[in-house]
DNA sequence: CGTTCTGATGTCAGTCACAGACATCACGAT
DNA sequence: ATCGTGATGTCTGTGACTGACATCAGAACG
């Protein structure tokens, strides 16, 4: 007879996000968590740092991704062609089967402020970890964090358009199409005579949702 | 005789900020500050909503200007030039005798990860309010949301520059440079013969210290 | 001028996030 | 058979934050 169930942290984990979607993030306790698979609090706070981490632990192959991508791009790849080559590689991190889970997931961090900003804490991680491999590869400062943080930018708001309900696309496709639209809007700065912004996508709702 | 001293916010926040500054954030209790002024700690709590805010209370201020230079900006401009216009309303907030206190206030922010959440957090929404008002001017999604956020990262990197030791330029020179830099990266979207990355600053080093 | 109202504060008690110290005990190694 | 070892439990403490209620100087009011 095993002592332990095997997998807590991956328990914890699964039924965390359960509770939270139904109760909400602050009307849970770490303990309720815990208990809720058989385990104490005490062993909540063993496996994550803080309540809020039990939602986004396990994100570092996600962040090697990126940086694969970032290194994967042709020695004489232009920044932009490498935080294309980062975007392609990250988004293949998002299968569409991963689709509904993701958006559970986000949902609840959409409700909570708190969350949010460890969400934001952990992209502007990234974007760090990403400038520090665009300047391993020569790309001067400002240039490289510039480049990194708009690519994370980027992957946000594709991230969020893919989260959508009524949306299809591929992560992958929407953020071509974002970083695309970035250029455009870089690019296109001329006196104000240039075509129209391009409307990419039906609604002009907001992108995110929180703060 | 006066029941209460005036000022308590201030007070208070001006003794966090220098209890951080010296003891730490952590190492710092809500108590503490507030009995360094002669208040207790619910006082403390019905002041800010929690002890991280007591360091960002009060940017209701700052927000209206960036808000303030997208509604000046011409309505024939770029989205592009609508967020120039920000950035240099924004930038005027900052004065260069405003720069020793801002030094002190953020290197306590990059001593820890909780006050470095709640500021990305603060930013996050800076550039929802933003994308906003872009959004009230006809710029359509996710082109609003693209440009807000493009315009609160130069001027997070062009702040972060600002504050370092030996930087003399004005706030509002350098989010200049910095977004013509990431006009300058987005547009050299080539086959990669383009000219090299230009070195704005001497140092290769990281721009944001923190995550 | 006395009364009432109000707002900023204090007091008290409670919940919960988290951390240190120590005990437990199945299991694998020796 | 013994001995670690690692994942867990137990106990206890601190500090962030909150609700309920009391206080009282000064402003407003009759």
């Amino acid at each position: 007879m095993v002592r332990w169930e095997p997998g807590a942290r991956e328990r914890l984990q699964a039924a965390a996000l359960e509770l939270f979607a139904t109760r909400g993030f602050e009307q849970t306790t770490a303990a309720e968590i815990a208990e809720s698979v058989g385990l104490t609090e005490r062993t909540f706070f063993r496996h994550f740092s803080d309540k809020r981490e039990v939602l986004f632990y396990g994100q570092e192959q996600f962040l090697q991704a990126f940086v694969d991508g970032v290194d994967a791009a042709p020695p004489d790849a232009s920044p932009l062609e490498v935080i294309a080559s980062a975007l392609d590689s990250a988004a293949s991190f998002f299968p569409d089967e991963r689709r509904p889970y993701s958006r559970m997931r986000q949902s609840v961090i959409d409700r909570n402020p708190a969350l949010q900003e460890r969400e934001l804490h952990k992209l502007a991680g990234l974007a760090t970890t990403v400038a520090e491999a665009l300047r391993a590869r020569g790309i001067g400062e400002p240039a490289a964090t510039l480049a990194a943080e708009s690519g994370a930018t980027v992957f946000g708001i594709a991230f969020a358009q893919w989260i959508r309900e009524g949306e299809s696309r591929s992560l992958s496709d929407i953020a071509g199409q974002v970083l695309r639209e970035l250029v455009n809007l870089t690019g296109a700065a001329r006196t104000g005579d240039g075509p129209p912004a391009s409307r990419v996508w039906s609604q002009g709702a907001p992108i995110r949702p929180g703060t």
